[in-house]
DNA sequence: TATTTACAGGACCAATTCGGTCCCGTATCC
DNA sequence: GGATACGGGACCGAATTGGTCCTGTAAATA
């Protein structure tokens, strides 16, 4: 059903959570201190079961989206600023690198190979993905625009379209 | 791991063979007739066990994507100009209707709604994805362009806009 | 330094999904 | 009427996935 894995959809949320945790405690400087939280706490907040949210956790922190601190006061904060990390970047720390199709996997793992003609464009497509996942950040979706219930959403939407796709401006 | 199905993977190849014979066989008039293939032609052509191409010709077929042709000369026919038919459609006939994420399927079917304050992003996710997969054809995959062995992707990749590397990705 | 808190890393199992095969019905051609 | 081919599912084994649990290690506090 090409959907990403609950696990993924649960960090996204864990993610989200933290970062506008992060943008309402400071203000000015935004990448420097990130608010930390521990398991127990972003469970309750998610409403998740707390095995569930800490294998997520754990996977985003060996991933260096997250940084971890032990002990006693320890928990999660964010390792990078919520506008250089991308959807795509989140996606692949828990459900791996991007690969709709074994073709794109790498050399052999295609036994199609011979007769397959189109080998290289799903390598195009795959790319065409990536990079529609790579223009959106984590701050625009703690962004409130995007937050509102019925924003005009079309605005962002344009942006996959090829011919205009501005709004990635910020970068 | 955020991959599609092999059965889609299979229906790309074999729209791909079918469309490639259809250009091959009529030049001037693209949409008006198809070359037409059974789908034990098809099956050979592509390499792959007879049962399995026939189920992904029959989803196609049920998703309009293809015509069939019953009887002794029977098989199957692009119902479609493959410059009109996107990835997009191709994924949605044989994976289902692309939904990353529980909370974009619909109404009630995501049951953090209350506390998950990015409901509305993942629909915008899915859309940009969605957009970028519409936004390539059958005709683009058959385009020798595309299948020459080391072709500039760049060329669609850019396309995409979002620029090779987006800047964001290197960080 | 002993104790408590919290993360790290896997092992593990149940449940779902996926890939692939098979069968029976119907339409078309000769 | 017989042969060919598609149509629609049922079905099953295999592979993932979702979720839990257990053992270890690091940090803070008394």
């Amino acid at each position: 059903m090409f959907r990403l894995s609950k696990l993924t959809d649960y960090g996204i949320v864990i993610l989200a959570e933290l970062a506008s945790r992060t943008l309402a405690a400071s203000d000015g400087e935004a990448d420097s201190t990130s608010a930390s939280m521990n398991a127990r706490e972003l469970a309750e907040q998610v409403d998740l079961p707390l095995p569930v949210v800490s294998k997520v956790l754990k996977a985003l922190t060996r991933a260096e989206i997250l940084e971890s601190q032990r002990g006693t006061k320890g928990g999660y904060s964010l390792a990078q600023d919520p506008a250089e990390l991308t959807v795509s970047a989140m996606i692949a720390a828990l459900d791996g690198p991007l690969a709709l199709t074994q073709c794109s996997e790498g050399a052999a793992a295609c036994d199609l190979e011979a007769t397959c003609s189109i080998k290289n464009p799903w390598q195009v497509i795959n790319h065409v993905v990536q990079n529609a996942l790579a223009s959106i950040t984590l701050a625009d979706l703690t962004n409130p625009v995007f937050t509102a219930q019925h924003t005009p959403l079309a605005a962002l939407v344009d942006l996959g379209r090829f011919g205009d796709t501005p709004a990635r401006e910020g970068s």
